[in-house]
DNA sequence: GGGTCGTGTAACTTTACCTATTACATGACC
DNA sequence: GGTCATGTAATAGGTAAAGTTACACGACCC
């Protein structure tokens, strides 16, 4: 199965843009990225939405980021997405009248639900700025 | 993005076969899972191959489950799967020049990582009796 | 031994969803 | 007014599971 990777692109963009302050136009942002700036303008239009970013038209527009990394948590950007769904596994049918699958699918349901508020709780405590912090830890020493 | 739905409905097929010893035919499990005949036989060579049913020809053949189910877990049914992706995220480069986007990726892969631990270990834990046990807590009480 | 029933598999189609592309309207600046 | 940029609809592409068709192989029954 295909993998979402829109949350993983939204966060290396927002990175980039805390780190100037001039805006970065959409196709800027899909050259970096390796897509399409109509792509960027759909995926950024949550974040729009939930106030993270501001977008200006015309000569010198662009998407700006407009709160401090350490406001921004990656569980923000992932329900700036709408939230989708984490898992690539499930069951076909939610509410079977056979009992045994009813069994199947309360198991399965409790693994989703557990590891589900580990993911969320790691997104929801992880902030922008920890990231950052660890691409300065990547960086070669200067000079 | 579509979910795959292969392991609750092996799930399920198991322990419908372990409460029969008649082999089931490709066939009922496909009516039962509300599928197709050639599916279910592609989602269960995995099991075959892994030496958890047996598959018998001709009249009176069919699938038989060979195991116990207090001998077989939710993982080793996983893993008869070929162990797909657990999840419906990721990253699109695995190994990008950009620093930051390295470390989104490690930040991405971090949270994936804890979280496959946590359902494997679930997974490897939860024995299909105990699935079976939770049926019959289901059922309504006889007479 | 021919007929039927069942698995084993290959090949193709369908389905669903993210991704990519095209096209065009709208707004902002020079 | 022209150009640059976002906003968005409409359409095509890519991928993987699910569904379908077709047929070979093997086992049982008469």
């Amino acid at each position: 199965m295909r993998q979402d990777t829109r949350l993983s692109r939204l966060l290396h963009v927002l990175l980039h843009m805390a780190q100037t302050d001039a805006p970065m136009t959409s196709q800027q942002i899909a050259v970096m990225l390796g897509s399409n700036a109509v792509v960027v303008r759909r995926i950024m239009a949550g974040l729009r939405d939930g106030g993270y970013v501001e977008a200006e038209r015309g000569h010198g527009g662009g998407w700006r980021i407009i709160r401090r990394t350490d406001e921004i948590t990656v569980l923000d950007v992932y329900r700036s997405l709408g939230s989708p769904d984490l898992f690539a596994f499930g069951f076909s049918n939610p509410k079977p009248p056979c009992l045994v699958e009813q069994s199947v699918n309360a198991t399965i349901e409790d693994t989703i639900q557990t590891a589900t508020t580990s993911i969320l709780g790691q997104f929801g405590a992880l902030r922008l700025s920890q990231i950052e912090a660890e691409v300065r830890d990547r960086m070669p020493p200067l000079g």
